[in-house]
DNA sequence: CCACTTCCTGTTTTT
DNA sequence: CAGGAAGTGG
């Protein structure tokens, strides 16, 4: 029966694909141009190998790159296997891997059951107090961040260059952190992976778990992704690794290209699938992203993608006088698509910059065109959501020095610097909590009165008996929050929109069987903004160049490929940068369906000043005339 | 000791 | 244009 499922599956698929989705036995290589069908390779290969008898779901460990990308790998599975949860399935991105394995073995880290997560927001909140402490003020607390992580993400040392004073900050940030019972994302990364490598039977638990690997978007894996990878790898060495370096942007976070282009070389009698028809888009876009491609200085080899033979228009290029019209026209030729067929929800916008947003947002606004934006700030690092979240948190780890420097004074309760040190000096000293020391130098009448609110908020998110949403309601009205939103922001409405969507989420997570409000926690920090692209609602989708991989829209345009931004003009002298930089311009035209429109203008803003006459990007120069058609204005 | 105002700097991309 | 530093009033 399976059988004749797993037969069924393949008349789906190309010769190509059926390759790979067959080829389950030792290394495997499968190189995904656009629109090639990779999502449905991996998601079949996965059925195939259940549906064969070769493994259990949960024998499969899946990584991908977004919990989106994941979720909808979950669901397309279930549609085909049948199976009906998906509970104990590892299809995780690299960051909830280490969390679901840092929750198995928290003991042997050093942390306890209750132990939270902190984002870079949190980080640098740490690590500034850190600082502060010890007037530190050579480098600036990012920077301190950014040299801190490195050097704990490759277990290297700190170099003389940045002096002493760098290697005891990292020391301390390493024993405040573990103090405070939490873990960031780089410990979400080295925790699990020193774990393997250096305790044998841990090793082999998972190895012995995990059946068959299965890794996508293997072009944007670091170094450490890989190894922790190689580390789990069983003796029969079942892996799978998805990518296409020609899509690879993600080098400034430590991505390494080289991990997909020497994949073969480095795993012995590793098979390689080149999926090259691209199902997507037009020939017209397919000839233009083929021209694009080939001028990369480094590339594992030509790989000339083919298509379907359908038919449609040229993509077109749009130069206009400056930035204002430059959106108007985008904003124009929306109205009019829309009045011809399209909907909303066809067409996207992407741009280099998170700040160029705001030209696009106001044209939209003025033409009246719904958008929404997937950029920038994701939802749970809105500051009145990360307020609740952090009442949450400190409520479940009564050690977390971060949450609670954020909300003691939220709503203002008189409390400022001094007394929160006053507070946390005598916790160390007495070996006290920070909810226990409040309290008693309460009592002693060193701290305001208006703290009682405080310390009924924590009670009331303590009470256990209730649920999880009606507590967090609760607080909201014990602190009253709203009207403190109300008091401080002008958007406040959108701002208790956004609390009322947490609790909803909340709720969801209650009703759907969620385990704990740990749990909720842990797993919102690392939802991301490329987390929410919902294709059914009516709107355009904005969004940086970034955030656009892996999806697809029948319309797309790209705003200010401007010389300066696209490449942006940090990465133009290193010819490494400059093809990363051309693999997003690749990235972004791969997008489009149907209609791909491109614009620039002749005079741009980058911060206060003005530049004239700047030119179009090189990469839509260097495009010969019948690929691209130019309308200047 | 805290809150509020004003002036200043500095903007790539994000799991 | 926002988010920090510094200065002043309560």
């Amino acid at each position: 029966m399976d059988l004749v499922l797993a037969k069924n599956l393949l008349k789906d698929l190309d010769t190509d694909q059926i390759e790979a989705v067959t080829s389950t036995e030792g290394p495997l290589l499968v190189i995904a141009g656009p629109g090639s069908g990779k999502t449905r390779v991996i998601t079949y290969r996965f059925a195939y190998i259940v549906l064969t008898g070769k493994a259990k779901p949960h024998e499969i460990l899946c990584v991908t790159f977004t919990n989106k990308a994941a979720n909808e790998m979950k669901s397309r599975i279930l549609n085909i296997t049948g199976a009906y949860e998906t509970r104990n399935w590892w299809i995780k991105t690299f960051h909830s891997l280490g969390l679901s394995i840092i929750k198995e073995f928290y003991e042997v880290l050093g942390l306890k059951n209750n132990f939270v997560v902190y984002d870079k927001d949190d980080q640098l909140n740490l690590i500034k107090s850190i600082t502060k402490k010890y007037n530190f003020k050579e480098l600036s607390p990012e920077k301190v961040m950014e040299i801190i992580d490195d050097f704990r993400y490759k277990n290297d040392e700190v170099p003389d260059t940045f002096g002493d004073k760098i290697k005891e900050i990292t020391k301390i940030y390493e024993e405040e952190i573990r103090k405070n019972n939490a873990v960031d994302f780089v410990d979400l990364i080295t925790l699990p992976y020193r774990l393997l490598k250096n305790d044998e039977e841990v090793r082999n638990y998972y190895r012995k778990k995990w059946k068959y690997l299965m890794i996508d978007e293997f072009q944007d894996t670091d170094p450490i992704q890989y190894e922790f990878i190689k580390t789990i790898l069983n003796p029969e060495k079942n892996i799978c690794v998805v990518g296409d370096d020609d899509q690879s942007i993600y080098g400034w976070r430590g991505a390494n290209v080289e991990n997909i282009r020497n994949f073969d070389k480095d795993l012995k009698n590793c098979k390689i699938v080149i999926l090259k028809t691209n199902y997507r888009s037009t020939e017209e876009i397919i000839n233009l992203s083929n021209y694009v491609s080939s001028n990369m200085t480094f590339r594992r080899k030509e790989k000339i993608v083919k298509g379907t033979g359908k038919k449609g228009n040229t993509p077109i290029f749009i130069e206009t006088f400056d930035q204002l019209e430059e959106a108007k026209i985008i904003a124009k030729e929306i109205k009019f698509l829309c009045q011809n067929g399209y909907n909303y929800n066809d067409i996207a916008i992407f741009y280099r910059t998170n700040y160029l947003s705001r030209l696009i947002e106001e044209a939209l606004i003025r033409e009246n065109i719904p958008y929404k934006i997937y950029s920038g700030v994701s939802f749970y690092e809105r500051t009145e959501v990360k307020d609740i979240i952090s009442y949450i948190r400190f409520s479940i780890n009564q050690n977390d020095f971060v949450s609670f420097s954020r909300i003691i004074n939220v709503p203002k309760r008189g409390i400022g610097e001094i007394t929160l040190s006053k507070i946390l000096e005598f916790s160390i000293k007495n070996n006290k909590n920070l909810l226990e020391s409040t309290l008693f130098l309460k009592k002693e009448g060193k701290i305001k009165p208006e703290i009682e609110s405080f310390e009924k908020a924590i009670n009331i998110l303590s009470q256990n008996d209730q649920k999880i949403s009606t507590r967090v309601r609760k607080l909201i009205e014990e602190i009253d929050y709203y009207t403190y939103l109300s008091q401080n922001y002008e958007n406040y409405e959108e701002r208790i929109e956004n609390v009322e969507e947490l609790i909803r989420a909340i709720s969801d997570f209650e009703e759907s069987g969620g385990e704990s409000i740990e749990e909720f926690i842990n797993t919102s920090i690392l939802t991301t903004n490329s987390d929410n692209v919902d294709e059914q609602k009516n709107y355009v989708s904005l969004m940086t160049l970034h955030i656009s991989k892996g999806l697809e829209f029948p319309v797309v345009f790209i705003f200010a490929a401007n010389e300066g931004i696209i490449p942006h003009f940090k990465n133009t002298l290193n010819p490494s940068l400059l093809d990363e930089e051309r693999r997003l311009f690749y990235v972004g035209i791969t997008r489009a369906k149907k209609n791909l429109i491109i614009t620039s203008s002749r005079i741009i803003r980058i911060g206060s000043i003005k530049h004239s006459l700047v030119s179009p990007s090189r990469f839509i120069d260097e495009i010969p005339s019948n690929l691209i058609k130019t309308i200047r204005v």
